[in-house]
DNA sequence: CCGGACGCCTGTCGGC
DNA sequence: TGCCGACAGGCGTCCG
């Protein structure tokens, strides 16, 4: 489910009601999240005090006194501010119970999600270590995208949802970044011009931008921290769009299979 | 090194 | 109405 736009609005929502609070206690109710949550969690959180909540690529940081929370939400994971003595719900598979009487409760029907506590430094993590630049951030641009496709073959959506070129850009905002900068999902990722990339990466930048000021895109179940849709769904170019007729040219929305996801795209616009 | 396929889960939807 | 397969916003791992 979420790609950038939805954790980075995530982290904006849960902030606010977490920066500063000192952690009660972790209630796990279901362990087998992607990775289990590891035995003895619970014991490194109790009584530490919340320092920072950051996010890298899809993952949400959450800095403590001693270590670092990582927190991804797979596919249909979503988080929550609530009053601690709300019931939970199916899918409620932890909460995190905080000294002024809320909760952070994460909601994941797919467990595909990620709840981790580790004592050494984030970007030190494994799971951290290896990813690319964030879009929105100094250090990406077309020519990092252009340098590193040099000599590749995978197509160029593919390419730029891999976490170790660029971080945060999932199926949708690919499709639709493509779309905005004219490029065929398909192409050869070293087939692309450098000034093409400088529209691509151009195109990545504005897609997200413009997602997280209208709080990410729910197509079924993504609620931000207060259990508000995201509405960039009524702006989506070409994703979900099959057969309808693309907002440039007229010309019906395709969908194929590229790298084992579904792409949408115009034949027209894109090349 | 690279690229492609697979599996992890549950829920939903479309076709028969 | 019910069943069954396909598919869904991610990503690590395995294989050739």
């Amino acid at each position: 489910m979420p790609e950038l736009p939805e954790v980075e609005t995530t982290l904006r929502g849960i902030a606010p009601h977490l920066a500063g609070q000192r952690i009660e206690r972790l209630l796990v109710r279901e362990r087998r999240l992607r990775l289990p949550v590891p035995p003895g969690t619970e014991e490194a959180l109790a009584g530490q005090r919340i320092e920072s909540l950051s996010r890298r690529g899809k993952y949400l940081l959450i800095g403590l006194e001693r270590g670092t929370l990582i927190l991804h939400l797979g596919m249909s994971g979503s988080l929550r501010v609530l009053p601690a003595r709300t019931p939970p719900a199916t899918h409620d598979h932890l909460d995190l119970y905080l000294a002024g009487g809320a909760c952070l409760r994460l909601h994941d029907p797919r467990r595909f999600g990620l709840f981790l506590w580790t004592a050494e430094p984030p970007e030190r993590h494994p799971l951290i270590a290896g990813l690319g630049p964030e879009p929105l951030e100094e250090g990406f641009g077309g020519d990092h995208l252009w340098r590193l496709a040099r000599g590749r073959r995978t197509a160029v959506k593919a390419f730029i949802m891999d976490s170790g070129v660029v971080v945060g850009v999932g199926n949708i905002y690919a499709n639709e970044s493509l779309a905005l900068a004219g490029i065929h999902p398909a192409r050869p990722c070293g087939r692309v011009s450098r000034a093409r990339y400088a529209r691509l990466a151009a195109a990545i930048r504005q897609v997200l931008a413009n997602a997280i000021a209208v709080g990410g895109t729910t197509l079924r179940d993504f609620v931000a921290e207060d259990g508000r849709p995201g509405y960039f769904a009524q702006s989506l170019r070409v994703y979900g769009r099959t057969g309808e007729p693309c907002r440039g040219c007229g010309e019906p929305i395709r969908q194929r299979r590229i790298g084992q996801r579904s792409s949408f795209y115009c034949r027209r616009c894109q090349r």
